[in-house]
DNA sequence: CTCCGTGCAAACGATTTGCACTATG
DNA sequence: CATAGTGCAAATCGTTTGCACGGAG
């Protein structure tokens, strides 16, 4: 395997654990420049790459915005809020368009697919209530 | 309603349904040139932005690429081939995960959804089969 | 006649890359 | 020690914007 782990390689990992989110390269940057402060932008974006690529983290390329980075490497799918962007795991059962029921749409044969729901997060919504009030 | 029918307005509409494609901005830029070439890019972009918020063509974010533009408006899914990138229109039925049923994952407000199904099409399926025989 | 739309060039934000240097395996 | 990884700055790519001018209603 060509993984070499350096010091920086494992930062970024170890940080983006941690913080159980969904970040972008830069929300990333701001928190591994703590710990190593003489990391580059290009090298976070550059190990998010190969982490993603060895399976070990997930990448999130999200309806035309930032690409985030998912601590979680298994598959799931993504509910992400229209106000304030965060975004969330999701379960569903795909019982009725699995790729295997899809085999074949149209001829293409199916390599996978994205589901992405969105909606408004709880807090959002708590928001919009408090608005609703003044007005 | 506040939509004016420029002329570059009307041909950046009227060519991309024309074209019975997903192209992107500078896709169509270059066949609209052809029909008037002074226009520019930018107002491409203007137009195709204005035009897919007053529901006359579908806007596709897919999945941290180029946006693309959809002489389609009405809504559907999308399969898109990973190799070349071609992009078809998909009709499926949404039975489980329909926003109706998804109402409240998570303590979401549910407003809609997106699909994606990737593949590889008829043509780059040949393509492989190709490559295959000559190794 | 009043704005909205246009063309142009410059600005922008996210990401990538060329380079010379460093450190891992 | 060979070669993959790093930091830096500059380049790139898609897209947006400021501005002065032009045309639609």
């Amino acid at each position: 395997m060509p993984l070499r782990m350096t010091n920086q390689r494992e930062i970024v990992l170890r940080e983006l654990q941690k913080s159980k989110r969904h970040l972008t390269a830069d929300e990333l940057y701001v928190i591994v420049k703590k710990v190593m402060p003489r990391i580059s932008l290009a090298t976070v974006y550059r190990n998010l790459e190969i982490l993603s690529e060895a399976g070990l983290i997930g990448k999130l390329e999200i309806s035309g915005r930032q690409k985030r980075f998912d601590y979680d490497a298994s598959e799931h799918d993504h509910i992400y809020c229209v106000i304030c962007h965060r975004i969330d795991n999701l379960d569903i059962d795909h019982e009725n368009w699995s790729p295997e029921q899809l085999r074949s749409v149209g001829g293409y044969s199916i390599t996978g697919y994205r589901l992405e729901i969105m909606g408004v997060c709880p807090n959002c919504q708590k928001k919009q209530k408090k608005k609703e009030n003044l007005t």
